[in-house]
RNA sequence: GGGCCCAUGGCUCAGUUGGUUAGAGCGUUCGGUUCACAUCCGAAAGGUCACAGGUUCAAGUCCUGUUGGGCCCA
């Protein structure tokens, strides 16, 4: 390796060689050690349905810093890895796939066949995820990689169930579902969406009739957009207070279709006066309000639809229609025998399943809960009593607004990619016989209705009786813990069945932080990948040590479905929250302010970007957009494919379909050839140029990582022939003792803001130091030192530990870059410190977090300095406002006192490195040479000769006009202390500074005011 | 309907418990190939902090309302 560095760094080399070295030397690996403290981050478990994107690349970032970070610090940092299986997302893939390719659906080939191939799904997608995970540079503990449907996790998911079964947290009862008709299964509120189509409003009415069955001759009214309901109408409601129908409370109904009479019952929940005629017919098991209504009022829950939409057998005439022909019958119906009163053309807002696109159906159905009360209760003390901190705090109030609700969690689902429930259920017996099936197990029914078992069933087998799905038809429920195999088949042939549902995505996921430690084994440590499983010990360390974690870090839409959950599981399987803090990002939105997905053809692929920018560029792009708001924009256009030239994306862009003509296509503006650009509504012609969707933001990460390689190949180049040795502080110059006091400052701040999760904060308070100070200004100071040889030994000594320092503070946000940088170092340098010297890490990621020691931040020194910055940015002012070419020399002349005189005077040598201009005379005594330009710093002016080069009137111009913005200023501070109210209520402390700020002010102008008198 | 959040120069964002002259990056304009970097260097222009009230000696910052936008829950 030579000493000079490339001339541009070469990302894509740097992650490949540096990836496989940390994994080589098992620098990612965190295993228990008692003598340290540890810090662990278990990962927002990625679902295996596609491929990451950008919001993962945020929330891997994130947490790949926190991790580099704390394992700087001296911590044992875990950060665990692993998918979730994502159970009706996957599933859904991988049948739309089947549909679209074999035109097979799942019910052709079968419940074991297709989870067959879901598992071949995950498995590419799993290894895809983990890879790119690598790729934006995390140091994941690899070998402990987990998956939801994994032996470990599943043992998990098992022992809850069956204690929360035990404990008599887990029921069966009845739900309005969102129901497929076509998929025939349940879908989740967040897997349908809202459409708005055209449909019908009808009026009808409903005969009054007396006990006996007969007319009264009295109607009551009610609109519907769905007649076909009326099937399993329960009751007509009205408000209580409307006086319209206060004498019909309590009478009956007639339903005319079906014969069935129904009371008309009074609730303000559900009926409005105000609304079309004030009463409104009730359908609790089609409808989620009428259900809600339904259950105020012990209502009977009356089903009329089979599972694929059709009416059933409480449908009387209509049975067996799909419930469409139904609806038509049934408005035919209610005509033919006069109730119909009239029909309106309306647009209704339908729930659509994003699986199937069709109609959804509010549907009754059996399901699983878990009992919410005292669980959601404990998870909300964790979090007010400050046991569990979320950052931003206000995502607290998000979380505990949603548990206090405390409404049961229904953790079935009717699929087939996930935990099946693992209960085995069979009709009880009548009488004495009800446990006749359970003989065998030693059943009694204790005084509490419950099923005791013999001992010897303690752990593995538990039982309970519940109502059936029949009126009058009783359930015993058998729930079997992990491993009982033989006994699961005891229950088979005692003629009992296993429950077809699998469970919730989210009860996997809720287990997550102690599940992938290996809980409920507390004798062994969790197995590893390619490692001999450690059984020797007896306990779990593992679980011991690393539960419970440092901090979650995930983005705010699953609070609520996840955070919240694993707070609870947490707290009931270990006794323990499952970790203390919870960062909660920024979104990532598109230039227009919504969220990036494939659908909306927004989204930017993080490979793509890695590859077009780097690794180190992208991440630390990201973290500089990670503090408290709750998203960030990020403008994206499209990437010429001729030109690399980018178009701004746009609404036109993102709604351009091809409507059977040509695929869209955009004229580049810089090259005027055309090109196509991803879309969702249509596939590219093959062949065809295509742009890649970018973002310039990330030019913000990649010019950085430019100026941070540059600045060390130019240390480097200058550091020929370093020798390790300390630096007494007499040896330091003013500009190295400034650097250092910038560089402890920085480290403090950047430390600061980490504990804070304000990572926008930390990135900006390194990217200044390292541009703004040390490159901009230490850098460009040493050169005339590196040039003395008496002078080059001190400053190599001193930018080493700068270089040093400075590569371990951005390690967290750019850890491959500077793991290069540090090897060159380690070449170069191996040996170094300022007053002890050591002898480096091997690698950057390993070395310690820089701790700078107070004493080196020196306040007066950096104002000194700050003078001197002044006083060059003046005279480049000057330089540039009078077109005067950079390679003129200039005099400056400085009127100051003595001592401020002998600091610039010490400096002297720097005006000419800086400003090419030679410091000729500096004092009290200076007077404004003719034909100068003129500069006032408060506590100093300066002159520069520049006689022919300016013209007076334009610099007296100039000078009036700074004069000008100056009595400006005066004058709002004068107005302050001339405020009586000010002076009597304002701290000293605000008044005094104001003060000074107004003579600072006042001595400037006084300054300008001479160079005005001067020069008229 | 309930809740959370956002609105600051052309763009994207900072702005600590109210307290000097509201900052940065990009973009723009002007000038620069001095042997680290044109992915660069130097300089400049550009903001009545969405609107209307209020609290206060003092409001970008706190309160109320309005408008526009995002998200969560019903």
């Amino acid at each position: 390796m030579s000493t000079e560095l490339a001339k541009t760094y070469d990302a894509a080399a740097a992650q490949t060689r540096w990836v496989e070295h940390w994994l080589n030397h098992g620098y990612c690996n965190a295993d228990p050690d008692p003598q340290r403290q540890q810090h662990t981050i278990m990962i927002p478990l990625p679902n295996v349905t596609g491929a990451l994107h950008m919001g993962h690349c945020l929330n891997g970032t994130v947490q790949d810093l926190l991790t580099r970070w704390r394992r700087m610090q001296g911590r044992v940092a875990l950060w665990m890895p692993g998918t979730d299986h994502a159970g009706i997302a996957t599933q859904a893939v991988v049948e739309r796939r089947m549909l679209e390719e074999e035109g097979k659906t799942r019910h052709d080939i079968g419940r074991d066949a297709l989870v067959q191939r879901i598992w071949k799904w995950k498995n590419e997608y799993e290894a895809r995820i983990l890879n790119q995970l690598k790729q934006i540079g995390s140091s994941c503990d690899w070998r402990r990689v987990r998956f939801t449907l994994d032996e470990v996790c599943s043992r998990a998911v098992r022992r809850t169930f069956f204690r929360m079964f035990e404990d008599s947290l887990i029921y069966r009862g009845k739900r309005l579902v969102n129901w497929d008709t076509y998929l025939q299964t349940a879908v989740a509120d967040d897997e349908v969406f809202h459409e708005d189509v055209a449909g019908h409003f009808w009026t009808m009415n409903y005969p009054v009739v007396d006990a006996a069955g007969n007319p009264t001759g009295r109607h009551i009214s009610f609109s519907t957009t769905r007649p076909e309901t009326m099937l399993g109408d329960a009751a007509v409601c009205v408000h209580p207070t409307d006086e319209r129908y206060t004498d019909l409370v309590g009478q009956l109904v007639l339903i005319p279709v079906i014969g069935r009479r129904i009371p008309i019952i009074a609730d303000g929940l559900l009926a409005d006066k105000s609304l079309g005629t004030g009463a409104v017919k009730v359908t609790p098991a089609h409808d989620p309000n009428d259900y809600a209504c339904g259950l105020r009022n012990n209502l009977p829950m009356i089903n009329i639809l089979n599972p694929d939409g059709t009416i059933n057998d409480n449908g009387g005439d209509f049975q067996g229609l799909d419930r469409f022909e139904a609806r038509r019958q049934v408005v035919a119906r209610m005509e033919s025998l006069g109730h119909l009163e009239k029909v309106e053309d309306r647009i209704i807002p339908l729930m659509h399943s994003d699986r199937s696109k069709t109609a959804i159906e509010p549907f009754l159905s059996d399901q699983w809960f878990v009992r919410m009360d005292q669980l959601a209760q404990n998870a909300i003390d964790a979090v007010e009593d400050g046991r569990v901190r979320f950052f931003p705090q206000r995502y607290a109030k998000t979380y505990v607004d949603w548990l206090a609700e405390k409404r049961d969690w229904c953790i079935s689902r009717q699929l087939w990619w996930g935990h099946r429930i693992p209960v085995w259920s069979k009709k009880a017996g009548q009488g004495d016989g009800r446990l006749e099936s359970l003989k065998a197990f030693g059943a009694e029914l204790s005084a509490d209705g419950r099923i005791r078992l013999a001992d010897r069933w303690n752990g593995s087998l538990a039982a309970s009786l519940a109502p059936g799905l029949q009126p009058g038809e009783e359930l015993i429920l058998c729930c079997v813990d992990a491993n009982h195999e033989e006994l699961e088949k005891q229950l088979v042939a005692a003629g009992f069945e296993q429950d077809p549902d699998v469970l919730d995505t989210w009860f996997s996921s809720a287990l997550w932080p102690h599940a992938t430690l290996g809980w409920p084994d507390r004798e062994h440590n969790p197995p590893m990948q390619g490692a001999v499983a450690d059984q020797t010990s007896g306990t779990n360390e593992v679980l011991d040590y690393f539960y419970p974690g440092s901090v979650l870090v995930t983005s705010r839409d699953i609070i609520t479905l996840w955070v919240a959950r694993m707070v609870l599981t947490g707290l009931y399987n270990m006794g323990d929250i499952p970790f203390q803090h919870v960062y909660i990002h920024p979104k990532i939105l598109d230039g227009l302010g919504q969220t990036m997905s494939k659908s909306r053809g927004n989204g930017v692929d993080p490979l793509e970007l890695i590859e077009k920018y780097g690794t180190d560029a992208v991440r630390f792009t990201i973290a500089s957009l990670c503090g408290e708001t709750q998203d960030v924009r990020l403008p994206v256009g499209y990437e010429c494919p001729h030109c690399e030239a980018v178009t701004p994306q746009t609404k036109e862009h993102q709604e351009l379909k091809p409507l059977g003509g040509p695929k869209p296509s955009i004229k580049c503006a810089k090259c005027k050839k055309t090109f196509q650009f991803p879309s969702p509504w249509f596939i590219p012609d093959p062949g065809a140029p295509v742009a890649r969707i970018v973002s310039e933001r990330f030019d913000y990460g990649r010019n950085f990582c430019n100026k941070l390689w540059n600045a060390c190949r130019f240390a480097f180049m200058n550091i020929e022939g370093y020798t390790a040795a300390p630096v007494a502080d007499s040896e330091l110059q003013v500009e190295d003792r400034w650097v250092l006091s910038r560089l402890a400052t920085t480290v403090r701040e950047v430390t600061l803001m980490l504990e804070r999760y304000q990572f926008d904060q930390a990135t900006k308070a390194v990217r200044e130091f390292t541009w703004n100070e040390f490159c901009d200004w230490y850098l460009e100071m040493l050169k005339p030192r590196f040039r003395n040889p008496e002078a080059r030994a001190v400053a190599q000594r001193v930018l080493v530990v700068v270089v040093d320092t400075l590569l371990r503070l951005l390690h967290p946000f750019a850890p491959f870059i500077t793991e290069e940088l540090w090897h060159k170092l380690n070449e170069l340098a191996p040996v170094r410190g300022l007053k002890t010297l050591t002898t480096s890490c091997e690698a950057v990621m390993m070395a310690s977090w820089p701790e700078l020691p107070v004493s080196m931040i020196e306040e007066s020194l950096e104002k000194r300095f700050e003078r001197l910055q002044q006083t060059i940015i003046a005279v480049r002012n000057v330089r540039s406002v009078y077109g005067i070419s950079p390679g003129v020399q200039l005099k400056l002349f400085m009127r100051c006192t003595p001592d401020v005189a002998d600091q610039l005077q010490a400096v002297a040598g720097q005006f000419d490195f800086l400003s090419k201009t030679m410091l000729e005379a500096a004092g009290l005594d200076i007077s404004r040479p003719a034909g100068s330009a003129s500069f006032s710093l408060g506590d100093a002016d300066g002159y520069i000769p520049l006689e022919g080069l300016i013209d007076r009137q334009s610099e007296l111009t100039r000078q009036t006009k700074e004069a000008e913005k100056l009595r400006g200023f005066i004058r709002g501070h004068e107005s302050k202390l001339s405020n009586a109210g000010f002076m009597a209520k304002a701290p000293e402390k605000v008044i005094a500074e104001i003060r000074e700020t107004l003579a600072g002010l006042k001595a400037q102008l006084d300054s300008v005011e001479r160079i005005i008198a001067e020069l008229s």
